[in-house]
DNA sequence: AGCACGCCGACT
DNA sequence: GTCGGCGTGCTC
């Protein structure tokens, strides 16, 4: 980029205008210092400095000569990249995101941007060494910091705020820095850092058979120093490059012998940069052949494609699908193109993770939550440098710098997790890779064996094309459901604590062959409501409109919205009474009541309160898989993609649960939930049983669940939704307003449905209240828009909802409240 | 987001 | 009176 002004024979100056990783609707243009002007390229980051004091990681955006009139622009810090981190392609993916989901170019960098890329700076406080003070000039809080600052050379401001025990400590930092006793500095630390590893080699002098028996006889004295040797030239046998590490294991010898051959030059140490993720060595094993309806589905896929960018393959649990997958991927890879596989967090397990390592390699890069900082940043430069063949990823893998995708699988597309909802971007992965798809040219394969409407809508229509499997690989069966009243067993009280006869009898059965069970339970906690039977009191979060769950395991009462922990209430805080009762039932009593029935049952328990730490995910699988564990309770984390092959029986608590949850997809979800769950069941031969307990046995939804009809389900719902106005048939945009006050709340609310109602009529629903009207101390306020698919384009409407919001949202009358818009809400 | 600036209540 | 709370607005 360095260019001549040919005229006055000068460099030329540049302005860029970068992306930052915040919540804010511009973008920033610095000056870039001539020194910097080779090194400034779209795509690369740079280190800018944003308001006072804050350094930021930014991504250069669009250069430009021309300097803004408006102010004087800061000058770009540095270039941190030799090449761009972030593509064109993923420029572009950004914008759209942004523009679809209505969110801020910057809320996306954030998402897809490993925060090892991304670097930050802290403010740091620091004693001047040359200071001269009085401690009478210090007022008791100034002089605790100086104290610390005593003891300790360096403070961050987090540290300080923690010190004083107040949020605002800036005005005390800088009347310290007036009176001359501190010294305020942001610090910013480049957080990914490639591993090394030193490695010991022989000086090449000693390559020479006569040399080499001449430092034997040197080293005679030095035993230690000779042992060294000796491992060295062992374990170099083996690799040309050995580790420092692994020689002083094999020799047995601390640092100081080896230190001391370094420094004779005998040995030479080289730092070299390592992987940190695991490689295998993997062969290309497992040669499988497909089924001929797999063959045939195969073929009818490649000729989909021919016309259509996206098909969706429906195919029941145990069809197969991976394997058509594996097909498709290895003739992606051998006409030189990537392969995007995205599967939901949840059954990104080594499970599948090992299965597709067999057959391709270790040319297959993962990406998800679990990994660490370094690794995902390790993972995202592999793929910049076009190392993978394929990347098994999870939602935020869409964001991965591809180069060139030939091919995009969804697996699971209906699960619901693919959708982001706490920070925007509140993007949908799914339909993310189509985009992601369309810019590469690439194709698009979604797989479900119970699609979500909207993609069996879209195929239906002609959108995408359509493929089957209709019948299970190789022996297994699919599973026998049997429904069982819990009312009915209830008025006979053959029920026992939750558990109706038929299920105990089928738990019972299942131990005494030494098969696994598994039950669903879709709450977690112990009792999710206590109430006073006396004065009918219900403890509550004191931050949200929920009653407080109780956890045996924690002896505490839970809020399961804001994370707020209070001890139980033995006697009732408001009338005195002891006569509390425990309502409904969560996992932890499942396990509970079920290790009274069966005391000699190894039971353990799979949700979110024993998942949270890093690995105990996978120890609770592997202890499953091995059989160390005969009875799994758990809630959906259960019924996502695990495959075992001893599990004969899957009970679930209570349909109904499910069923009645207040939301227009509570049916659709029902039924893939009670599907998914029940393929879990019986593989590999065995023949397994699904225990379905409800109230309304003959719900519709569970009659299509017994009967696999996807089809009657499809039929049902699409003239539910019809009529009702919902999704697919037409686009839906949730807006939630949030307001400390609920007077206030409401006030805004109507208003901006006003608003909306005068531009948009009737396709403005709300403001109505949310399921939980509280949530950290924000009321809550929901606003519906639903847009038919073929009128008005729906760009136009976010285009006026876009403008609306920022006028709303600077109206003095509106001050205090928080806007979140949620566009295709799942 | 995070920090400065300005206005307002409670404690020296 | 001043300190510290909190709301508001800006950052190239």
């Amino acid at each position: 980029m360095l260019e001549l002004n040919e005229e006055k024979g000068e460099l030329k100056t540049f302005f860029v205008d970068v992306i930052l990783p915040l919540a804010i609707s511009k973008t920033y243009t610095y000056r870039v210092p001539q020194s910097l002007n080779e090194q400034v390229a779209v795509g690369k980051r740079v280190v800018v400095q944003f308001g006072k004091s804050r350094i930021y990681t930014a991504i250069i955006y669009h250069i430009s000569e021309n300097p803004p009139k408006l102010y004087e622009a800061k000058y770009v810090i540095d270039v941190l990249d030799e090449s761009p981190v972030v593509n064109q392609h993923q420029l572009k993916l950004w914008e759209w995101i942004s523009a679809y989901y209505m969110c801020h170019l910057g809320e996306v960098m954030q998402a897809a941007l490993p925060s090892a890329l991304k670097l930050a700076s802290e403010t740091r406080v620091v004693l001047l060494k040359d200071a001269v003070y009085d401690k009478k000039d210090f007022n008791d809080k100034e002089f605790l910091i100086i104290d610390a600052l005593e003891i300790q050379p360096e403070l961050k401001v987090s540290d300080i705020v923690k010190l004083l025990g107040q949020k605002s400590v800036f005005r005390l930092l800088k009347s310290l820095f007036d009176k001359g006793v501190i010294h305020i500095s942001e610090e910013v630390v480049e957080r990914y850092k490639p591993k090394q590893v030193a490695y010991i080699t022989l000086h090449s002098f000693y390559a020479d058979a006569d040399n080499r028996k001449a430092l034997f006889n040197v080293l005679e004295r030095s035993p230690k120093q000779l042992d060294i040797l000796l491992a060295y030239l062992k374990l170099s046998r083996s690799s040309p490059y050995v580790g420092k590490k692994e020689i002083l294991e094999e020799s047995g010898s601390g640092n100081g012998p080896l230190k001391a051959l370094i420094d004779k030059e005998i040995f030479v140490v080289e730092n070299r940069v390592v992987s940190r993720l695991k490689e295998g060595d993997y062969e290309h094993l497992k040669e499988f052949t497909l089924s001929e309806e797999q063959e045939q589905t195969l073929e009818g896929i490649k000729k989909l494609f021919e016309e259509k960018d996206v098909v969706l393959l429906h195919g029941i649990t145990s069809s197969g699908k991976t394997q058509v997958y594996i097909r498709l991927i290895e003739e992606c890879i051998t006409s030189g193109r990537q392969v995007l596989y995205l599967l939901p967090e949840i059954a990104l397990t080594t499970q599948i993770i090992e299965r597709l390592r067999e057959y391709f390699g270790s040319k297959i890069g993962i990406y998800h939550s679990r990994l660490g900082d370094n690794e995902r940043a390790e993972v995202w430069t592999k793929v910049l440098n076009n190392e993978y063949n394929v990347v098994l990823g999870a939602r935020s893998a869409v964001f991965l710098p591809f180069t060139g995708l030939g091919l995009i699988v969804v697996d699971e597309e209906h699960e619901s997790s693919y959708k982001q909802y706490d920070p925007a971007p509140r993007y949908h992965a799914r339909d993310t890779a189509i985009y992601a798809g369309r810019l590469h040219e690439a194709k698009v394969l979604l797989g479900s064996a119970t699609p979500s409407l909207e993609s069996y809508f879209n195929s239906k229509t002609g959108k995408y094309g359509f493929a089957e499997l209709r019948q299970r690989y190789g022996e297994s069966n699919l599973p026998a459901i049997k429904v069982v009243g819990i009312a009915e067993e209830t008025s006979k009280k053959t029920i026992q604590s939750h558990f109706t006869s038929v299920l105990i009898d089928g738990i019972k059965e299942a131990l005494e062959k030494k098969e696994q069970v598994i039950l669903f339970q879709n709450r977690r906690g112990y009792t999710p409501l206590l109430i006073c039977k006396t004065c009918g009191y219900i403890p509550q979060c004191i931050h949200c409109d929920v009653s407080l769950t109780y956890h045996k395991s924690t002896g505490k009462l839970h809020c399961h919205y804001c994370g707020y922990k209070q001890d139980t209430v033995p006697v009732c805080p408001a009338c005195g009474s002891t006569h509390i009762e425990q309502k409904g039932f969560g996992t932890e009593k499942i396990e509970d009541d079920l290790q009274f029935i069966f005391p000699e049952a190894r039971i353990a328990r799979m949700d979110l309160d024993t998942t949270r730490s890093k690995n105990s995910f996978q120890r609770i699988l592997n202890d499953f898989e091995e059989r160390r564990i005969d009875v799994l309770v758990g809630t959906q984390i259960v019924a996502k993609g695990l495959d075992f092959d001893h599990v004969t029986l899957i009970g679930i608590i209570n349909a109904d649960s499910l069923l009645n949850y207040p939301d227009f997809r509570a049916f659709e979800r029902s039924f893939q939930l009670l599907s998914q769950v029940g393929g879990r069941a019986g593989r590999r031969g065995k023949p397994g049983t699904v225990i379905i307990q409800a109230y309304s046995t003959n719900h519709r939804v569970i009659q299509q669940v017994i009967e696999h009809d996807y089809e009657d389900l499809f039929r049902v719902e699409i003239a539910e939704r019809k009529s009702f106005r919902y999704p697919p048939l037409y686009r839906m945009i949730r807006i939630d307003v949030k307001h400390k006050d609920s007077h206030a709340l409401s006030a805004v609310a109507n208003r901006l449905g006003q608003e909306l109602k005068k531009a948009l009529g009737e396709r403005v629903l709300g403001p109505e209240d949310p399921l939980v009207g509280r949530i950290r101390n924000f009321f809550i306020k929901t606003l519906y828009i639903k847009v038919e698919r073929d009128g008005i384009a729906i760009s136009k409407v976010k285009e006026f909802l876009r403008g609306l919001l920022l006028n709303f949202e600077t109206d003095k009358q509106n001050k205090g409240t928080l806007i979140q818009v949620d566009v295709d809400p799942y």
